[in-house]
DNA sequence: AGGGCTATGTAGCGAACGCTACAAGAGGAA
DNA sequence: TTCCTCTTGTAGCGTTCGCTACATAGCCCT
């Protein structure tokens, strides 16, 4: 009998990649086991159960999500809010990015309705990204600590809005601020 | 046979109490049925299918909040944007409030994915909520449509940043953009 | 060599899913 | 009265769900 020696850590990139595409709520152990190149009867047995399944899945998609924010990182800091502002709205409209902003909303969704191991997720992936924000504020900021999550708060508003088909607002709302140029 | 005349009116109602306490993700016929007090052979007869049925029943929750908002329109308008997003914090943060903030999520996560009906539901209750910041912006506010899609950006944000436990972080941001006090 | 232990395949369980076929009661129309 | 339409109940279809029972092939240890 073969053993393609399918552990939890070689399976998980395949899982993620499934929930990227197919999204969390339809991602039942079949079509996840078929995705991974296994079956049903394995995803079990490697993870006990789905939910624990699910748990590892979102702590490895955060871990992804640190990786492609450091991968991100420039070297050279942008000089004003502005500058940043526009960097990071720049970075969250790449392709790549899309899917993880969709898969996004999902997690949102799962945290604030309490399902385990979604919080959790989600906590894990804003602090990142926070702390990946701080350090992309101009050096001179008189408060780069508040200013990095005045950023934030607009940044995730305004993507949400563009979730929903209010992009425009969003985009008017940062013109507003005057933390962006038409 | 008794018909106690079951239409779509009357059962719509029932089942976005339904949903509002349970969510959209579970929203499976029967549990919504015996929530309406019939059956899921009734719900599929007067709506034809699932997915229309969500597609009203997202329709008739957006007009649910629409008379909330209503309901929460102060007669006397805020002094400063400060003022303004003091109360509008206030009335989200309402327990009344809660339930339809966890559905939104949903709603936004269904939106982003691109589910029939939830994007046409999310845009109606942000462009409802948006003529409602609109009406309640200071008198002589000097953008007063500008700066309502300004807050309004900060305000989803900052909901957003709730929903995953950074309520600190939406605080501080806040704090830190000039229109919140400690 | 033999006995566990780990990893896997096959088959299937009971439940829930969306939806449908069929019959039948109630009320109006002819 | 007789028929016809609207509304409802009962039963069940085929599918998918998470999960399990059981068998078995390879590996390591003694």
């Amino acid at each position: 009998m073969p053993q393609p020696q399918l552990s939890r850590e070689t399976l998980l990139p395949r899982l993620a990649a499934h929930v990227l595409e197919h999204g969390l709520g339809g991602a039942s152990l079949r079509p996840l086991a078929r995705a991974a190149g296994t079956s049903d009867r394995m995803l079990i047995y490697h993870f006990g159960n789905k939910e624990t399944l699910i748990t590892e899945l979102l702590g490895y998609i955060a871990g992804l999500y640190a990786g492609a924010l450091d991968a991100a990182l420039g070297s050279d800091r942008p000089a004003t809010r502005q500058d940043c502002l526009a960097r990071i709205l720049a970075e969250g409209s790449k392709p790549a990015m899309q899917a993880f902003l969709v898969l996004w909303w999902d997690i949102v969704a799962g945290a604030a309705r309490g399902v385990p191991g979604y919080r959790e997720a989600a906590q894990e992936m804003m602090t990142r990204q926070l702390a990946w924000l701080e350090g992309q504020m101009p050096a001179d900021d008189p408060d780069p600590a508040g200013g990095a999550r005045y950023l934030m708060t607009l940044i995730e508003g305004a993507l949400m809005l563009g979730a929903v088909g209010h992009d425009d607002t969003a985009q008017q709302g940062l013109l507003a601020s005057g933390l962006a140029s038409p």
